[in-house]
DNA sequence: GTGGTCTAGACCACC
DNA sequence: GTGGTCTAGACCACA
């Protein structure tokens, strides 16, 4: 499991984002412990405190609990695990539309370069 | 315009992603004359030799091209510029499919995600 | 059993209080030995005097009576249980009338917002 | 206007409270801008970044918004306002049943004491 | 000047 | 050991 950070936007998001497709894709599974606030802030190379803030957040966004003493885990609510998997999917189409826009295409042609990307793969 | 770079990819491959980004975008029309190798690499805050070696692929792929005298121009070839749009689209699109799957979405349900997606925008 | 102490008020006012919760709630029964001066001092973490003036308050309002050699006892009187509690209720009344006044409630929007609250809980 | 905090809770909660009972109460009325952080925190004796933390939980309650580099200002939104009174009232509410019902009053018993402290008053 | 982010390091309560 | 809180001090972008 790695962590890639890019310039130009909070770590702490850049952490929420990747924790988030962690838990999507089923790196993590509902139920999972996660490694301890410390030891995720070690293997990501930032301060313990800039860790707890991202998963503070992942807290409030329901993706995982806290049980007092002993550790984080990841939420079983499928309902918000569903969620995520839209919230997502979502925002990486919203991203690519946002990118081909960029080069001047259109939703049409954006849509026809899809189709045709699926029939040569 | 700025450049933004992350770890755990090389430098230069970075850079030719942006700068055909911008002649696809538009931000260098055909016909521009770039920057000099020094502006762009003080600009990019990376080392000259860098942005050589980023302005040498380019090149090659025939999407600027050098006069001896005067400086570096981006392509007038629209076919070359057709087939810029095509790859950056194709590879794009790769991508939202690649992190989709990651999160056990088959295509047919990015198909259906996007449709709905586009729904609501 | 726990003290807490606010800034900005005498402790020894603040030992009354909670000491008198302490009794109106049963936590202390009627006819109940209290611990030693020096014991609820230390428990508390105040100076033995501070304990000694509150529990010479708490005499003086008849909620405890000392005997000479085996110590303080909470008092068994019913009457002066009773009227403990119509005074909590009304100091506890009166800073719940106070609060809601600060923020633009009238006395008649207060009584209907308790009856809103008792049919949502 | 004065900050007091007790020990036992932390302390960017107890501001949370405290500010959204100064917004409450009209001390700061909407559309005011609000102190620096940096001066919201000397002045209630704390390090920045508590306060900082504190004013986030606001705005992501909705009470506060931010304008990037002019300063933090109290919302407009009646609704939120109003929300804010009704989320206030039943805390203090619940507040003054619970400390009651500690003391052995059953409900009827605190409705009662409540209209024969209106009488008095 | 403003808010926002990050680090380093400390202390606490809980079990 | 766990999470949670707090302080001190730094740096950044923005205008």
């Amino acid at each position: 499991m790695e962590w890639k950070f890019e310039s130009g936007q909070p770590i702490y998001t850049q952490i929420i984002d990747q924790m988030s497709m962690r838990i999507a894709s089923g790196a993590y599974q509902p139920g999972d412990k996660l490694p301890s606030v410390r030891d995720l802030a070690m293997d990501a190379g930032v301060n313990p405190n800039t860790m707890q803030r991202a998963l503070g957040e992942l807290e409030r966004r329901g993706l995982v609990f806290t049980e007092r003493t002993s550790g984080r885990f990841v939420t079983k609510e499928e309902s918000v695990l569903r969620e995520l998997h839209r919230e997502l999917a979502a925002g990486y189409i919203e991203d690519l539309f946002h990118k081909l826009h960029q080069i001047g295409m259109s939703d049409e042609e954006i849509v026809r370069a899809i189709d045709e990307w699926r029939q040569e793969a």
